[in-house]
This record gives structure tokens, sequence and C-alpha cells, in this order.
RNA sequence: GCUGGCGUAGCUCAACUGGUAGAGCACCUGAUUUGUAAUCAGGCGGUUGGGGGUUCAAGUCCCUUCGCCAGCUCCA
């Protein structure tokens, strides 16, 4: 081993390798040379580095490639820089502003002399394909900031230049280069533009510098990469399935719940989406009602008086509905103002807590135009709000009990194993430290109690108070924050509430802030796209459709449907004259889980065709049986 | 709110450079009495989101307004 030598641990797949080699050796050429998917980039000693990088020093290095998310981050991001190279070409005044790796994409921000519209798209792709084909090596070169100033005042550059201006006093500025292009870019990128296999182009839209309304707006032009066109077309079928399951599409299809321009930002529910809108309440209500919470109606007008003395007049102004009656009142964004004044409006005694008011009234926040989003995101909503009195040794105790809610509704509706945060204290804050840091202890032991992971994100709690966020993965993969627990030390001072300790000393409760569903309006968009409108039994809007073959058998239809009712089960006898299969199709076609077919021979025999939304044909079976089936299948995930 | 795009029958979508607004599904009527994913025929249905303008002529071009969609730092 030479003075010069360095050694080195490699991760190959699936073993690690001990290698040694002489300093200033590239990490390409350590590399595995046919590897599918091929190796990008690397890891070394946990840094994303390009595989031209030479190593002087021993260290760990594992090798990145598309399969792997930092792999898949490289490849985008070096898609990117493809996308702003053709810009370019194209527009060679367009000043570059920044261009990230997404999700599953990327996008690049960009000042072209001309409007870039969706029309331009094919002419950019091509381009960059193109740049593909040309496979151009991409170079990195670190440079002094003096160099980089010159260099990005020379190429005309002015938000780069912006962008290095911000860099830390000893930051490594790095450049990257392909062909005629240069980029500010910390990267690592792939070797040459000839690894990015296909580019598509999917979006334009605008975005402001640094996403700041008060900067210039920029093009934003989205796009995707894959190694290979097949991935590419894998992912197109994802995209169009996330799109056909939009619960705007398939709540109007289904005859749940439409919008209109008449009043934006509010839900028009049809009859079947209240079916399904009280069921999940009712879930809600008998879920909690056994841990002693109670449910209360507060008013949703109140005068300003009461938000100026709650904070949200300060705070949350902007969000409300203010309106002009005798004198300036708002609707209510929240429930908590009026909890506290029902509160107030008794002696309470330490004996009494916890109190746990539920509160599902309407809630009405004014929301910004652009960023109304179907039932995600709207002006009128419910919650399954409540607000927990406590007193502070009752805690860590009613917050391990949230926890538990919030674990059984995950179960109920197939969304896995939900995530924690935990948002500890903010730089602004309200209250003493020595609170606070009892207000952390007692979450964090309430949910080391229940078991459960959770990560930490310190600085994001309310100012009033630390919460934990709950967030669940829905069928496509997506992230949804559902859930939030917060501790509240703020409001109870705000309405100077107290209840009287065994001592008979006035004392102040903690309030807890919590909802499991979140916004019912929100939650039951996100599980229409989380089942595709294919609602499990017990909270499809029509459980069981009876289809009579012919109208000799509307007679054993009606009774078989009587029955169902009387169970309690949403059920509903399609007895146009039209042929089975027709039926069929149309049930099917409304996601309805169970079909029950009347024929003549079934009439007679007093049995019922039972076919599934799932299995299809199971046959014949007897009434008695498939009743008692059907009362089974209707018992929901709380039910004994 | 801002930028860009879009708005045609209840729904999904057509209508070449301006030249008589169409189809499928749904709905209604009639015939068919039907056995596990679409029976046939006929019919109703549109001030092309609203308002204004250009033109001999506007769904198409211009202005304005409303709504919808995408986006508005997962940090060079």
């Amino acid at each position: 081993m030479g003075a010069g030598d360095v050694t080195l641990l490699i991760d190959g797949q699936g073993r690690q390798e001990t290698v040694t080699v002489t300093g200033g050796t590239r990490l390409l050429e350590l590399a595995p040379p046919a590897q599918e998917p091929p190796v990008l980039a690397a890891l070394l000693d946990g840094r994303p580095v390009d595989l031209a990088r030479p190593v002087f020093e021993p260290g760990h290095v594992a090798w990145l490639s598309f399969r792997d998310d930092p792999g898949r981050r490289v490849f985008r991001h070096s898609s990117a820089h493809l996308l702003a190279q053709a810009l370019k070409r194209l527009w060679p005044e367009t000043k570059l502003g920044t261009g990230p790796a997404l999700e599953d994409g990327y996008y690049y921000d960009a000042e072209p002399p001309v409007p870039i519209t969706a029309q331009d798209l094919p002419r950019i792709q091509e381009t960059m394909a193109q740049i593909v084909a040309e496979n151009l090596t991409i170079e990195r070169k670190e440079i002094s900031r003096e160099e980089a100033m010159r260099l990005f005042a020379e190429r005309h550059e002015p938000y780069k230049l912006e962008i290095i201006e911000g860099l830390a006093e000893d930051a490594v500025i790095s450049i990257y280069q392909q062909g005629e292009f240069v980029d500010l870019c910390a990267g690592p990128h792939v070797p040459s533009t000839g690894f990015i296999g296909t580019v598509r182009l999917t979006n334009v839209s605008g975005a402001y510098w640094r996403g700041d309304e008060r900067n210039p707006m920029m093009t934003r032009v989205y796009g995707t990469s894959f190694p290979s066109e097949d991935e590419l077309q894998q992912h197109l079928k994802r995209v169009e399935e996330a799109r056909l399951r939009d619960h705007r599409r398939v709540g109007r299809e289904l005859g749940l719940v439409q919008f209109r321009e008449e009043a934006p930002g509010f839900a028009f529910w049809m009859p079947k989406g209240v079916r399904l809108y009280r069921a999940l309440e009712q879930f809600s209500r008998d879920l909690q009602g056994p841990l002693g919470y109670e449910e209360v109606m507060t008013p949703w007008i109140y005068r300003a008086e009461l938000w100026k003395q709650s904070g949200h007049w300060q705070n949350f102004r902007d969000n409300m509905f203010v309106i002009a009656a005798d004198e300036e009142m708002a609707v209510k964004p929240m429930n908590c103002p009026g909890h506290c004044l029902l509160f107030k409006s008794e002696t309470r005694s330490y004996r009494e807590l916890p109190i746990k008011w539920a509160d599902y009234s309407p809630l009405s926040r004014f929301e910004r135009s652009g960023t109304l989003n179907g039932l995600l995101r709207v002006r009128g909503l419910h919650q399954d709000d409540a607000h927990l009195y406590v007193r502070p040794d009752q805690i860590e105790e009613q917050i391990f009990e949230c926890v538990g809610l919030v674990d059984t509704v995950a179960r109920a509706f197939d969304l896995g194993q939900m995530e924690i945060e935990f948002s500890t204290r903010p730089e602004e804050y309200l209250g003493d430290l020595q609170t606070w840091a009892r207000a952390e202890a007692d979450l964090e032991a309430a949910l080391r109690r229940s078991g459960r992971a959770y990560r930490i994100n310190p600085g994001d709690g309310a100012f009033y108070g630390p919460k934990l966020d709950f967030y669940a993965t829905d069928a496509l993969g997506r992230r949804w924050q559902l859930s939030t627990v917060q501790l509240d030390y703020q409001l109870p001072e705000q309405f100077d509430l107290h209840y009287v300790d065994h001592e008979g000393k006035p004392r102040r409760p903690v309030m807890i802030h919590r909802a499991i569903l979140g916004s019912l309006e929100r939650f039951i968009g996100i599980l229409i796209e989380h089942y595709g409108g294919a609602f499990p039994f017990w909270l499809a809007p029509e459980q069981v459709r009876v289809l009579p073959i012919t109208e000799a058998q509307e007679a054993w239809a009606a009774q078989i449907a009587g029955d169902l009712k009387a169970d309690g089960i949403r059920v509903h006898v399609d007895d146009r004259r039209e042929k089975l299969g027709y039926k069929i199709r149309a049930a099917q076609g409304d996601r309805v889980p169970v079909m029950l077919v009347a024929g003549a021979r079934e009439a007679e025999a007093g049995q019922v065709g039972v076919r599934t939304r799932q299995n299809g044909d199971e046959g014949p079976k007897p009434w008695d049986d498939v009743r008692a089936q059907m009362r089974a299948l209707n018992r929901r995930p709380i039910d004994a």
C-alpha cells in the first residue's frame, strides 16, 4: 500500500467490500460497469457526490441508481438541467431561476423573453431529447465567489447572482457544465446527458421567484423523466389512474357531491353524499361517545368582540368571513371560543375534569380563490372537532387516548399506520419555559406509552402549545395530514378560565384541541380517491341493490329490500324493465358493493342470487343466510 | 390574490384557417318480460359561463366579468 493510497469501504449489491486505490482515483473507475439500472452517483460517507469525484481520503461508498430515492433525485435534478439548457438554446435571453427535483419529476423556473405556453412544450422536449442524444459530459467545477459572480454577470443571470449573494460566507460554490450550458449548482449529477433516458414535459405554470408574491412571476416548466420509455408509460398510467379517481369527478358521477359557481368553495351534498356523510359522522360519535365525550352545539356567528378576545381578530382575520349586521360580526372559523364561553358559564370543579366537548358545527374560513380545491380545500366545512378541558395531571392520559382514536380511525379506513410528527416550541411562543417543558414532556410520555414511532419537528409547534400531527398514506401512495392534537395554554388564559381544585383554589385548566377525521369534507374527498369511489360495505351510500329479472319477481324483490331496510341497510330495487346484464352494469358503475338477483327460480325457492362488486357471481343462496351475511357485513370497524 | 390554461346539452367530448352547433351516455316515450357488465326505435335537451365589442357573418378574434384547473422555494 503506497503512501498516497486510500482504503474505501464499498457497499456492493448485498455485500460490502474493502478496496484500496491510489489517491485521486475517480469513483467512476470503481463503480460496477454494467449494472442495471446503471450507477448514477454515489454516497461518500453519506453525502451524495458525482462519480467523477476523485477520492483522497478513506471513506464509505454507496452507489446510487434510479432505484433508490437519492439516486432518483440526482437523475431528476440532471433532467432539470437538461430542461434549462433546452430553454437557453431556444431562447438564449432566458434568465434562469432554480430547478430542483420533485417527488416524481422536476421543474425549472425561468424568465423567458417571450411567454411560454403548453404549446411550446413539445419543442422544448425535442430539444431536450436532442441534448440527451448528444450525450454531453457533465462536469463539476468549484470556483470562488468572485469567479462565480463574474461568470453569471457575464451570462446575464441576475437570479443566479442573487442566489450566490445569499450563500453562506464559507459555502463551497460549484458550477456544472454540459456542452455550452453552465449552471450554478451544488450537485451531484449524472456523468453525462445520455444517462437521462426519456423526458416528458407535463405542465407549465407561473411561480413567484422564491415563492414570494412580492417578487416577479417566473415561468415554471414541469417535467418528469425515466431511464426507459416503458417506465415513463407506467408512470403516465398511474397519473391517469389518479385523474380518474379525482374526487370532484367521482363525487359527481356517483351523485355524492358537487360544486357550483354560485357558491365557490362550498359543497352541495346530494342525497347519496349525505348518506355517506352521516355514516361517517355517526361513526365519529360512536367512536368517542364511550370515552366520555359530550356533544355541544354553539353559535356560528359572534360579535367581533369575542374574536378580539380569543386573538383570532389579530391572527386569523384574513381567513374569516366578517359580516356587517347592525354591528360587526364574524362567522366562526373554529369552535374553541364558543366552547370556552360554555366552560366559563359555570363554576367548574376539578372533579368534573376532563370535560370533553365535541362539536360538528359548520365552520367558515375565507380561503383565497386560487387555493380552493374541491373538497380538499373549502370555505365551508365541518370538523369532528373536540376540546378537552383538563387538569395538568390529566394531559398525558388524555393525549394517549387521542392517539388511540387516531389508530382506530387509520385501521377503520385501511389507511395503514399513520405517521406522527411531534412539533415543539417555536421561536415565537407565549407562556413560560417551564410550562412548555412540562407540556412537551407530557406529550412525549403519551407517545412513548402508545409505543408509536414519531418524528420530532423542532420549533414547528403553535405559538400557544406543542402539537401532534398525524399523516396517512392513501391507496395511491399520497400522504395526507389528517388528525391533529394540540395542547393549548393560551386560550384558557385569554378567557380567564378556571376550575376549583380540591383545596378550593382556582386553577387554570389546559385545553386540548383535537380533530381525528379533521374536516369531514376533506376526509370524504380523500376517501373517495383512496377507495376510487368503491367504498367498503359499511360506508357505501347504496349498500345493496336488488335486481328482479322480470316484473313477476317484484314482490319477492320488495320483500328482500324490506327486510334489509328493517336491518338498517341502505338498499335500492332496480325494477326497470331492462335485461339483467344492463342492471348489473349500472350497479357496477355505481360501485354498489352487493347485488342480489331475484329471478323466478330464486323467488320460488326463497333464495337470492348473490353477486358482489368484487367477486362477481356467487350463485343462489337461501335468503335467511344472505340476510344474516348482510347484517354481518354491515358491522362497522368499531362495532363489537 | 397573482401567472398561465380552460369554460360547447345533466355528463364525456366533437365542430379545418371566422361561414347553418353535433355525437355517445343519461333522461323521456313506445316495443321487447328479459338469468350475471350495454335490446331496438323514436324523442326531449344548447342565448356555446355572463356582459360588451370587431365583422356581411363570432363557439372561433378583442375587451371585461364569473367560475374551474395547474402552480406560487420538498432550498443554488
